[in-house]
DNA sequence: CTGAAAGCGCTAACAA
DNA sequence: TTGTTAGCGCTTTCAG
C-alpha cells in the first residue's frame, strides 16, 4: 500500500493535520514544519488519497460526460474541448457513450450519481423530457450542449439551428438555386436537428419558392441516410441543389450523385451542416455550416465548473457563432 | 444530503451491516429482514455512495484511457470498444488526452493514481521508456493498446505493422507497381507506426525492387504531412504507387496529386493505413490495411478487466488480425 | 501555530 | 441470521 497521510505525520514527527494543512497550503502552518512535513513527502513519494478526500469534502473534482457516440465524427471535439479546460482547473471527465438510448442514459446518469461526480455535461441531439425531469432530481448540476431544453430550465450551449439553416438555404438561393432539396431530420420535435428544417422551410417561403414535398427526404443524419435520400430525390427530377442535414449526409448525397454521373458542384450545389473533419478533406471539399465544436465543449465546460463552484455565470443559454463555410461543394 | 446506508438502516430498523449485507448479495439474509431493507431503500431513494465504498474496498470500478487526441479520427473507436466492455463489467472509463506530450502524461497517471483507479488502458503511438518505467513503479495494472514495448514486460493488444505494411506493398507490387514511394514515420525507434517503413523495405527487397531515397518522405501522419510529402516526392520523378503510414497521408497525398492533374488510381495508385472513417467515404474510396480499432479497445479492456481480478489472461501480447481492404485508389 | 478527535459512507471481521 | 465496531485516508472543527 502507498504512503498514507499517516505515514507521512509519522515520518515528519508531526499531526496529521498538520500534513493535511500543508498539502491544502492553509493558514501560515510554520515554515519550519511545512519544510519538514513536504521532505517526509518527498522521501515517501506521497500522494493524497483523492478518494479520501472526496469522502470527507463531497467532491470528486471529476464530471461525467454524457454523449450519443464518442466514435461519431461530430462529438470527439466537443470532448476534447471539454476536457481541455477540465484540465486547467484539475477536473477529470468520464465519458459515457449512451446511443442516444433512454434506457443507457439513465443508468449512467445513476452511476455518475454514485459515482458523486461534481457535474455532468450533457449531450443529446434528441432531448427527452423524461431525463430532463430525472436529472433534475438527481440535483447534481448539469449543463447542456448542442441542444437546449425548451424551457429553457438547464443551462446551455448551443447554435441558432433554425437561423444556421436559414441562412445556408438563403446563402444556395442567392446563388441562383430554386429546385433545393432537403435531406435530413423534421418534424421531431425533441430533436435540435430537426430545427434546420425549420430554417430551410422559412428561407424557401421568404424568398417566394414553394416547397416541393417530394424532394424532401426525412431521414436520419448518417452517409447512407444522405446517398439513399439523395437517390430518391433524384427520381422527382432536375435540382439546382441539395441541403443536407448534416456533412455526413452530404457526403452520401455527393457520392449517389457522382454514381448517377451528376457533378458536384458544377451541375448541383450541395451543402452540409456541422463542417466535421471530413468536410474539409473530402473531395469536393464541404461547403457547410461550421459548428464551434471545440468551443462548444470548452465554454460548456467553463460554465459547468462555474456553476458547481457557485461562481456566477454571465448568461444561462450560450448562443454561440456558427459560420457559413465555402468550399468547393457549392458554386461561387 | 441523499439517504445514506444509516438512514436505510434506521428505516429498516436493521443495523447498517445488514444493509451493506442486502446491498452486497451477501449470505443468506433472511427473506423478511431483506424485504423490510428493501423497502426501505425504496422510499427514501437510497443509492449507495461508491466513493465511500471504493475508500474501503480500495476499488473504484473506474479505469483511465490514456489517449494522444480524442478529436483524431484513429482514437474514438478504440475508446468506444473499451467502453462497451467496461459497461458490461460495470466499470467507468476517465478519459485523459495527451497530445503525446510526456508531461501531461506522467500528471495524468498520478492523477490516476491518486483517484485509484483500478487499471489503466494506455494507448500511444509513441512509448518512452520513462514512462514505461513510471507505470510499472505505480502499480496499477496496464495494457498497452497500438503498441508493444519491445521487453513485453507489459500485456498489449496491436497488430504486426511490420507485417502488414509488407503485404499491402506486396500487394502494390504484384499490381504491377515498381516505383513506389512512402511518406509517413521511419526511424523512430519508439514510434510503432515506423515499423511501417521496415515492412516497406523489406517487401521492396523481397522483390528485386531498389530502395530510392528520393521518394521516401519522412514525416508525420497527418493529411499536410501527406499532402507535403506527395507534393516533394513527385519532384522526383515519376511514380506508379504510393505506401502511406496513415491515411490521412493518403488522403493529402491524394489531394496533391490531383492539384497536379495526376488521376487515382489510373495514373498512381494510393495505398492508406489504419481504415478511419474516412478511408470509406473520401473519393477515391481508400484501398488500406484496416486496423481493428474497436477490437483493440473492446480486447484491451477485457484483459484489463481480467487482470485487475486476478483472473489468468489467454495470451499476454495480442495480436490481433489486420486486414488489407480493396477499394478504389488502387487498380485491381 | 499545532494537535486531538470526530466523521464522510461504507465493508468486513468478530461476536452474539 | 444479525449487530457492533474498527477502520479505509482524509478534512476540519475545537482546544490548547
Amino acid at each position: 500500500m502507498a504512503a498514507s497521510i499517516k505515514d507521512v505525520a509519522r515520518e515528519a514527527g508531526v499531526s496529521i493535520a498538520t500534513v493535511s494543512r500543508v498539502l491544502n497550503n492553509i493558514n501560515v502552518v510554520n515554515e519550519e514544519t511545512k519544510k519538514k512535513v513536504l521532505e517526509a513527502i518527498d522521501k515517501l513519494q506521497y500522494r493524497p488519497n483523492i478518494v479520501a478526500r472526496s469522502l470527507k469534502t463531497q467532491k470528486t473534482s471529476t464530471v461525467g460526460m454524457i454523449i450519443p457516440d464518442i466514435s461519431s465524427q461530430f462529438y470527439p471535439e466537443i470532448v476534447r474541448g471539454a476536457e481541455d479546460v477540465a484540465n486547467i482547473y484539475d477536473y477529470n471527465i468520464m465519458l459515457c457513450n449512451t446511443d442516444l438510448d433512454l434506457e443507457k442514459e439513465v443508468n449512467y446518469l445513476r452511476v455518475l450519481r454514485e459515482k458523486m461526480v461534481d457535474g455532468i455535461l450533457y449531450m443529446s441531439s434528441s432531448l427527452q423530457p423524461k431525463i430532463l425531469e430525472f436529472i433534475k432530481e438527481l440535483g447534481i448540476p448539469m449543463v447542456l450542449i448542442e441542444n437546449t431544453d425548451k424551457e429553457k430550465n438547464f443551462p446551455s450551449v448551443s447554435i441558432d439551428n433554425e437561423g444556421a439553416a436559414y441562412d445556408a438555404v438563403t446563402y444556395l438561393i442567392k446563388n441562383g438555386n430554386k429546385r433545393i432539396a432537403y435531406i435530413g431530420k423534421k418534424d421531431d420535435d425533441n430533436n435540435i436537428t430537426s430545427m434546420r428544417y425549420v430554417g430551410y422551410k422559412r428561407a424557401l417561403e421568404e424568398n417566394g419558392i414553394n416547397l416541393d414535398a417530394s424532394i424532401v427526404y426525412s431521414s436520419g443524419l448518417k452517409v447512407e441516410d444522405g446517398y439513399k435520400g439523395m437517390l430518391r430525390v433524384i427520381e422527382s427530377g432536375n435540382l439546382d441543389a441539395v441541403f443536407c442535414g448534416s456533412d455526413e449526409c452530404a457526403i452520401g448525397a455527393i457520392n449517389a450523385l457522382r454514381e448517377k454521373g451528376i457533378k458536384v458542384p458544377e451541375d448541383v450545389d450541395v451543402m452540409g451542416f456541422n463542417d466535421i473533419y471530413e468536410a474539409s478533406v473530402f473531395y469536393p471539399k464541404l461547403t457547410t455550416v461550421s459548428q464551434p465544436m471545440y468551443d462548444m465543449g470548452s465554454v460548456g465546460m467553463r460554465m459547468l465548473i462555474k456553476i458547481i463552484n457557485k461562481q456566477k455565470i454571465e448568461e444561462k443559454n450560450y448562443v454561440l457563432p456558427y459560420q457559413l463555410v465555402e468550399r468547393e461543394s457549392c458554386k461561387k
